[in-house]
RNA sequence: GGAGACGUGGCCGAGAGGUCGAAGGCACUCCCCUGCUAAGGGAGCAUACGGGCUAAAACUCGUAUCGAGGGUUCGAAUCCCUCCGUCUCCGCCA
């Protein structure tokens, strides 16, 4: 979330860096609006004010036995007035909330303007693709030629966009989130963490699915009272959301939080599934692995002093970067630019990972930095050196995508006959087995 | 699933319709004292929003906030309702 009274004092600042992300935003309604809530609000507490003396003054006055009954009909003439500017407040000050939470994030400075991928920058690669001297197979026939990923199995059990593993595939891909785990929490200073998957609503408004992106989640209704028939009181609880990243999860550890500087930064790495809706990617990658309403990942966040906010959205990346390395699967680091960001960012990576079957790089890690914007919705804090409570920045980034890195192995490390090479690294989690086959 | 108790500042904890943004303690900041350490004395110390002042602060005035949201009242931390959460006992379970 923006910060008001940046909308309020430097509207240019805002309209510049939407412009920069491609979007131009009428602020005619948040003007007119605000407007109003100024003098109402000016006026409504001068009455409030009023009434409080008044009223204490009552309180005075009994407490001695006296008698205030000119002073209560005093009150009352002011009811009426009061009563209906309160009102109408209540009733603006939502109405600027809403219109504020579902303005973007502003990109930073070095972030470059444009509308979509093609304008996104490419920083630099590492690895060469692999030259094959037979027909590449992509991940699916791969997978299915194995006997181990059974697509049709998965959509009769729940529909399309699911994937099931058997057999040794299912222990790579469990044994691929253990490596990551391991060399984020071991070499990298991140502290694993095991986080609820179902969120309630204010957890998914501090990161920023919500409210503008409900349609992408997987929404869990809670019956409060079973007894209660359809559209009657008391029928639903709060519902709850399967999480689409771990982000939110672990994110909102500090939602509400004044934390000491010290404590800054935390490191917190988490393996989870992800659930996603993807409502708007009808008809894109329907085949495969790579777009599933259901995939693991093993996610990074950080929690840190705005200072340090930049650097440590660097060094994130780079530990991203090394899974990669590690894996020995060619990649390249995107920059995005400003109109291809998520919602809450101010800067992302995207790292994307040699696919040798669709001949292109594809996105396997998503590295951000919100700057103060997620902390500003969550409202988490650090003291700083004046004692003063001050919005905490956060970032996060996939390391990684646990199903697109197994489809990046199975197209990479293919051979001839159909069998998979198992990576050097990931052979200690396999048992010490060098190849996958049927 | 049944029964009960509870939710107050960074933390602990009083307050049970009025002068309460809230006693007291801890932590923290500044000052004094002390040979070091420990102890002692004094002062300060919630957040958000709005107004005034300002280059900006500091400062100052006001409003709101005692888990969240409604309600009763001239006036609510305190009474009523709904929701969220925590704890205890019983049941059930992994």
């Amino acid at each position: 979330m923006l910060d008001i009274q940046l909308l309020r004092n430097q509207l240019d600042t805002v309209t510049e860096g939407l412009a920069k992300r491609g979007k131009t935003w009428d602020f005619a309604p948040f003007l007119a609006l605000e407007g109003e809530r100024k003098s109402l609000q000016a006026r409504t507490q001068e009455l409030q004010a009023r009434r409080n003396a008044l009223s204490k003054e009552i309180g005075q006055r009994k407490g001695k036995g006296g008698d205030a009954t000119d002073l209560m009909a005093e009150v009352a003439a002011l009811k009426a007035e009061l009563e209906a500017s309160e009102a109408r407040l209540a009733q603006l000050l939502p109405q600027l909330d809403d219109f504020v939470a579902v303005i973007p994030n502003l990109p930073a400075d070095d972030v470059p303007a444009g509308h979509d991928e093609r304008d996104n920058v490419e920083v630099h690669r590492w690895g060469t693709p692999r030259e094959f001297d037979f027909p590449v197979k992509d991940h699916v026939d791969l997978g299915e030629g194995l006997g181990q990923c059974d697509f049709a199995a998965a959509a009769k059990i729940s529909g399309a966009r699911f994937s099931l593993l058997k057999g040794p595939l299912a222990r790579l891909h469990r044994a691929l989130a253990q490596f990551m785990l391991d060399v984020h929490t071991l070499e990298h200073g991140y502290t694993e963490l095991y986080v609820p998957y179902l969120v309630n609503a204010a957890s998914l408004f501090g990161t920023g699915q919500l409210p503008k992106f409900e349609a992408d989640l997987f929404r869990v209704p809670r019956q409060k009272n079973p007894e209660a028939g359809e559209g009657e009181e008391g029928g639903e609880g709060e519902p709850l959301y399967l999480i689409p990243t771990a982000e939110v999860p672990v994110t909102n550890i500090v939602r509400g939080e004044i934390l000491a500087r010290e404590t800054l930064p935390l490191r917190f790495v988490s393996h989870t599934p992800c659930f996603r809706s993807e409502a708007g990617s009808y008809g894109r990658d329907t085949r495969g692995l790579i777009r599933q309403h259901q995939f693991d990942k093993v996610e990074l966040v950080q929690v840190v002093l705005p200072e340090q906010s930049a650097e440590a959205h660097e060094a994130l990346t780079r530990q991203a970067e090394t899974i990669l390395e590690r894996l020995g699967l060619p990649y390249r680091r995107v920059l995005l630019c400003a109109g291809d960001m998520g919602f809450s960012a101010a800067k992302t990576y995207d790292l994307e990972v040699w696919l040798p079957a669709q001949n292109t790089f594809r996105e396997i890690s998503s590295c951000s930095n919100f700057g103060a914007f997620q902390s500003r919705r969550m409202q988490a804090r650090f003291r700083n050196e004046k004692n003063k409570p001050e919005l905490v920045h956060t970032l996060n980034g996939s390391g990684l995508a646990v199903g697109r890195t197994l489809v990046a192995i199975l197209e990479n490390y293919q051979n001839a006959d159909g069998s998979i090479t198992v990576p050097p690294v990931l052979r200690p989690y396999l048992g010490g087995s060098e190849r996958i086959t049927a």
